[in-house]
DNA sequence: TACAAGGAGTGAA
DNA sequence: TTCACTCCTTGTA
């Protein structure tokens, strides 16, 4: 699944620029402590929108950042020209931005006539606006939803909304709105956001700018991957268990693969998969023994099984890919 | 306690 | 009719 990140396009350039290196040093630093920092009150360094119009959504991109990558307290270098996580240095938190193309003998340069910094600056831009539109893209498939918020319905708005929730743990706005499409989702302001949700409007209506941002450059990842779930088509269980599989950096905490060639994966946490599937099905009252019942009326249609060797939380696709 | 397995009823598409 | 949700019981680790 090819999943393009066609970098800086679709965002205003207003909102990338990113202010001095004090803006950078502190989204830096809270990388450096995110790996302490990811317990239960993860709410705490949720990515904040920008409080004034002078700090711009780049601090916002900058939290977006620091969140990413202490997901899994890990740096995965994304966006043009990244590398795996192979290939990502022993001690990334050290130096989270390095431009391994500079020339040797100046570290003042950066190609193109840029400040070295300047250039870590557009890299760390350019990975954020690739990891951020690659969350869309998950988000739209998992959900079925499309990629332009004034298309949702009122429904797609309750998922896009459990879902922001979910991602990045933010308060239930509850039923604050219910009642909305997308249209008027999107004509809304930051404040009214706030008004409806004082705890968490401010993040959702700065989440929703990045959607309503991206799908002037998302529309070729939006055409040509076309799978089951953008298709309208209702979604399988088991499709959207290989959806999530297929998704190992979203989703790896979640389930992964233990032998992708024979199709065995293991559910490292059955709640959230089942919190998923829910969100995805409008289910709120879903758990893991509904969704593992599901999994195995799969057993008599040939779909899903057992492994030979049976473990706890772990099936098999009968017919891998 | 969490998970596995499966029966059975229900409702939506 | 199919599919998934839901509730249930029983068994296992």
């Amino acid at each position: 699944m090819g999943s393009a990140s066609p970098g800086l396009s679709g965002v205003p350039t207003s909102r990338l620029l990113l202010p001095p290196d004090t803006v950078l040093r502190t989204g830096l630093e809270k990388v450096a402590v995110g790996a302490g920092a990811m317990g239960p009150e993860r709410r705490d360094w949720s990515p904040s929108p920008p409080a004034t119009p002078e700090q711009g959504l780049s601090t916002f991109y900058l939290s977006y950042f620091d969140m990413l990558y202490s997901e899994d307290n890990s740096w995965v270098a994304k966006g043009p020209g990244a590398s795996t996580r192979e290939e990502l240095p022993d001690e990334p938190e050290q130096c989270p931005v390095i431009d391994s193309q500079a020339p040797g003998g100046s570290l003042d340069l950066a190609p193109g006539g840029l400040t070295l910094e300047e250039h870590s600056l557009e890299q760390v831009q350019s990975m954020v606006v690739g990891e951020v539109l690659k969350d869309i893209e998950t988000a739209c498939k998992l959900l079925n939803i499309t990629a332009d918020p004034v298309d949702w319905s009122p429904g797609n708005v309750q998922k896009w909304l459990l879902w922001t929730e979910h991602q990045y743990r933010l308060p239930s706005v509850g039923k604050a709105f219910q009642e909305l499409g997308g249209k008027e989702l999107c004509a809304m302001s930051e404040e009214q956001f706030r008004q409806r949700s004082p705890l968490g409007g401010d993040v959702l209506h700065a989440h929703l700018d990045i959607w309503k941002s991206a799908p002037t450059s998302e529309e070729s990842w939006a055409d040509s991957e076309v799978d089951s779930s953008c298709s309208g088509q209702p979604i399988h269980l088991w499709q959207f268990l290989k959806e999530l599989l297929l998704k190992p950096h979203s989703y790896g905490r979640f389930i992964r693969w233990l032998n992708k060639e024979k199709g065995i994966f293991k559910i490292e946490d059955s709640a959230q998969v089942a919190r998923l599937w829910g969100i995805r099905k409008n289910r709120p009252a879903m758990n893991y023994d509904k969704l593992s019942r599901s999994i195995r009326q799969y057993y008599k249609k040939g779909i899903i099984r057992k492994p030979d060797i049976s473990q706890r939380l772990v099936y098999q696709f009968v017919h891998p890919v």
